[in-house]
RNA sequence: GCGGGCGUGGCGAAAUUGGCAGACGCGCUGGAUUUAGGUUCCAGUUCCCGCAAGGGAGUGGAGGUUCAAGUCCUCUCGCCCGCACCA
């Protein structure tokens, strides 16, 4: 049917309708949030951006999601937290300021400012009076604070160490920030090895509750995530053996400790291998071979490791292996990492590939002693046994399971003093110094009397100095600022040098979530109070990018503040959503591509409402989704078809009295109903809840004109009801324009009725031998007997039941009936 | 190699508990409106045969369980993501 004629329908106009209710929400304050102990509370949150000057498409869909929520949960009658910030330190800003000449400060208060307009137009509802920007003195004194906590329980600590240095920041990185072997930033430069005087946090003290932790996020968190941590923390039981070092007379000198997972295949061992970069090299080799050493490290440095062939040399000593007694040779191997356990192994070539294809390579013996369960022992074998087994030619270990045998090996290398069973990790302390200047000052003073002193917590925060030239070479810019740099000692007042490393940004967000319970705190980084009325977060969104930096250091963090007495939860958040990326027709977005979909370029073309409810529709939201503009057009099509559908009917006077099509359009109201409420609660299918809007919208045209002025109304009202929580600003004008008051998505949701959404008769699926061959419509609860009669007399099906006998007849209440003939 | 996930029309997808495969949208085709294009409205659109009524095939592939399989089981192929010489 064609659009009534005599009626006034008025064109969706996106931005009139967009700026009308912008510039009146401008100064409301519908998302502000406090505790009420009258309403259960929903804290929800999507991650931090960092201040890039621009927000995209991907930034969008993560806001709609937590906003569509967020929205929901306020008309569920929650008490909502919604915030939101700016995880403003970091290189981009140095590198602008070298580029451009604009102070780093500067530069991202424009971009946070530029990026929370952006967010104004979008309409998303957070609570603007709890944002932070973490390159505030107000926030990052907590950060000096809490270094200063974890200094206090020595969870702070300063090492030598060799660290990770990536030469285009000119910084260290964190472990969790060397990808393949190169720096997270750059993919195409290789990280270097570097020895420096570092920063670390103690997390390898907390990497079995990071584990064991991980059962309380079951079922919330996404299994990959999990995995992933599961996998980054690396625990591993083995045991720990040493071998003495023996050049034919009594063993001299340190023993070398080994690490193995397979201490009950010890008889095995031919030959003891050493990292490269093994300190013991410095005594056991001479200068050449030390040379020789070095080289292998450099030439590993960012190189794919199943590239590198296995290399070694003898380094012409012996050692004892304790078990047996036996003298095997010491060689130094360029796969053995200084890294991981102890950096030295054993090698088994009979029952370990790696050892198998270095020794059989060198002529280093290959000696059996696990046989398989069922079978024999293989004498001459062509390739590593690497299954557990029964242990042999082992002296009084032999015939043993190998389980068993490691169990008790290890209690007797304990015994005997030469070993213990032992736990390594693939975690490893997390490195926070970065030789860079924006970001928080490390609240430390190096004082030639007394060492390392700790700022004290009165003279927080230490403020990073404004005016700092940054070149982007050499050592930290702090260095170059004496009035920052020259201090005196807290302990003895003599002359004394600030130290000028400052935090890895990743400090920043580990905790910023619990500032947001009370952004503007002078005494305190919160109060607890406040953070025990909003913990935990009951859903958390952002991208599967961070599931092993931030996700993990703010787990960690937050059992650092549980036993320090701030909080009393051990996980931050107790859901996670992590959401699909944004692809742009077809490619992945990238500046450099040139492909980037901006936010405010959405906002011109299409407005914020379709930009927003074409990511949610375009895919589940876990799913990627390739923003196409033609598919937003779709959307946008559909906003017009509702908004001309309401405005061509509100003036009408020649509604018809109630009848059938109410009925019919009412049912299909509570269906609609049904399904988005059913969604919100469980697995936020949102494409196919605003596909059900479609659906229903489809309807509405098919019954325009013979449906009453009642139903008009109330279906109008809640088609704004339900588009609230995707399209606040179109929602909010025919919310507006059907003469309803207040912000629309402070209204209750709308409940369904069932009986109402109930069809009159259920359909029944008629086949037969399980082919589709007929429908009849039912009342509900018609016995099956009754089904099945009423099945067998349809005319479709008749034919196909003709001549032929039925074997078994299976009736579903409500549902189908198949015959099985033959 | 280990771990996680995914394969359904021309495209994005839907099918929530084993019960009508392809909802909804894009694109395309046709019609109406329009001087025309665009917009809007209506209809059609998995593939094959057929004017149609209708029939047959069909969810990467091969088997299996079942009255009934996109969904469950076994094997297999392909793709994506994460980790990877971790002793």
């Amino acid at each position: 049917m064609s659009a009534p004629a005599d009626m006034p329908e008025k064109a969706y106009d996106h931005s009139q309708i967009e700026l009308k209710w912008h510039t009146r929400w401008e100064n409301a304050d519908f998302y502000k949030a406090a505790k009420d102990s009258a309403k259960p509370k929903f804290y929800v949150l999507e991650m931090l951006p960092y201040p890039s000057g621009t927000l995209h498409i991907g930034h969008i869909r993560n806001y709609a999601i937590g906003d569509a929520l967020a929205r929901y949960k306020w008309m569920r009658g929650y008490n909502v937290l919604h915030p939101m910030g700016w995880d403003a330190f970091g290189l981009p800003a140095e590198n602008a300021a070298i580029a451009n000449q604009v102070p780093p400060r500067e530069w991202t208060l424009r971009n946070i400012a530029a990026m929370k307009k952006t967010h104004r137009r979008f309409a998303f509802s957070y609570d603007w009076d709890r944002e932070i920007a973490t390159c505030e003195p107000e926030y990052y004194r907590w950060n000096q604070w809490f270094f200063l906590q974890m200094f206090r329980r020595g969870l702070a600590y300063r090492k030598k160490a060799l660290v990770n240095w990536c030469p285009k920041c000119a910084t260290v990185l964190a472990n969790e920030q060397v990808v393949e072997g190169c720096c997270w930033r750059h993919d195409d430069t290789p990280v270097e090895q570097r020895a420096l005087e570092q920063w670390f946090l103690k997390i390898t003290d907390y990497a079995d509750q990071l584990l064991d932790d991980m059962a309380q996020l079951e079922g919330g968190w996404p299994e990959r995530v999990l995995a992933m941590q599961r996998n980054w923390i690396g625990r591993s039981e083995g045991t720990e053996v040493d071998f003495g070092l023996s050049d034919g007379g009594p063993i001299s000198g340190p023993p070398i400790h080994v690490f193995t997972t397979r201490v009950d295949t010890i008889y095995g061992a031919t030959c003891v291998i050493l990292a490269p970069e093994h300190p013991l090299n410095e005594r056991l080799l001479d200068a050449s071979g030390v040379a020789r050493a070095k080289a292998m490290v450099d030439t590993r440095a960012g190189r794919d490791p199943g590239d590198i062939e296995k290399e070694g040399f003898f380094t012409g000593r012996f050692a004892v292996n304790p078990y047996s007694g036996e003298k095997v040779p010491v060689w130094v191997g360029n796969f053995v990492l200084m890294g991981y356990g102890t950096g030295a192994i054993m090698a088994v070539p009979a029952h370990d590939e790696r050892d198998f294809e270095f020794c059989t390579k060198y002529g280093i013996p290959v000696r059996p002693v696990i046989r398989p369960v069922d079978g024999p022992l293989e004498a001459d074998p062509r390739q590593a046994f690497t299954e557990d087994g029964v242990v042999e030619n082992s002296g009084e270990w032999s015939s043993l399971p190998s389980a068993e045998a490691r169990g008790k090996m290890s209690a007797y290398a304990e015994q005997q003093g030469f070993g213990k069973a032992a736990v390594t990790y693939r975690i490893k302390d997390w490195g926070i110094s970065r030789q860079r200047y924006w970001g928080t000052p490390i609240p430390i003073i190096h004082c030639p009397a007394c060492g390392v002193v700790p700022v004290p917590e009165d003279q927080l925060p230490v403020v990073l100095p404004g005016h700092v030239e940054i070149t982007g070479t050499g050592r930290s810019p702090l260095e170059q600022v004496p009035e920052f740099v020259n201090v005196v000692c807290p302990c003895c007042g003599a002359p004394a040098r600030r130290e000028t490393d400052t935090m890895d940004t990743f400090i920043d967000s580990s905790w910023y979530f619990y500032r947001y319970c009370d952004p503007h705190n002078d005494r305190m980084p919160f109060d607890p109070a406040e953070v025990a009325y909003w913990f935990e977060i009951d859903q958390y969104i952002g991208g599967v990018e961070h599931a092993i930096l931030h996700l993990i250091y703010s787990r960690f963090f937050t059992k650092v503040m549980r036993d320090i007495g701030l909080v009393r939860n051990s996980e931050p958040a107790r859901r996670l959503f992590t959401q699909g990326m944004v692809i742009a027709e077809g490619a992945k977005m990238s500046k450099s591509k040139g492909n980037v979909v901006g936010a405010d370029m959405l906002a011109e073309r299409f407005g914020a409402d379709t930009a927003r409810m074409f990511v949610l529709f375009a895919a589940p939201p876990e799913k990627e989704v390739d923003w196409r503009n033609e598919g937003a057009e779709g959307i946008y099509r559909f906003l017009g078809r509702v908004y001309r559908f309401v405005t061509r009917n509100l003036g009408r006077d020649d509604f018809p009295p109630p009848g059938e099509a109410d009925r019919r359009v009412i049912r299909k109201l509570h269906q609609t109903l049904k399904k988005i409420t059913g969604d919100f609660e469980t697995r936020w299918h949102f494409n196919t809840c605003i596909s059900s809007i479609m659906e229903l919208v489809n309807v509405l045209y098919a019954e325009e004109r013979d449906i009453s002025s009642e139903a008009m109304c109330t279906v109008v009202e809640h088609l704004a009801l339900m588009l609230a929580p995707f399209a606040p600003y179109v929602s909010q004008e025919i919310w507006d324009e059907n003469g309803n008051e207040g912000p629309v998505f402070k209204q209750p949701w709308p409940s369904f009725d069932p009986e109402l959404a109930k069809e009159d008769l259920a359909e029944i699926v008629v086949q037969v031998n399980g082919k589709l061959r007929g429908r009849i419509h039912m009342s509900f609860g018609t016995s099956e007997p009754e089904l099945a009669a009423a099945a067998k007399a349809d005319e479709k099906v008749r034919p196909f039941l003709e001549g032929k006998q039925v074997v078994k007849t299976i009736a579903v209440l409500d549902k189908l009936v198949n015959f099985v003939v033959r």
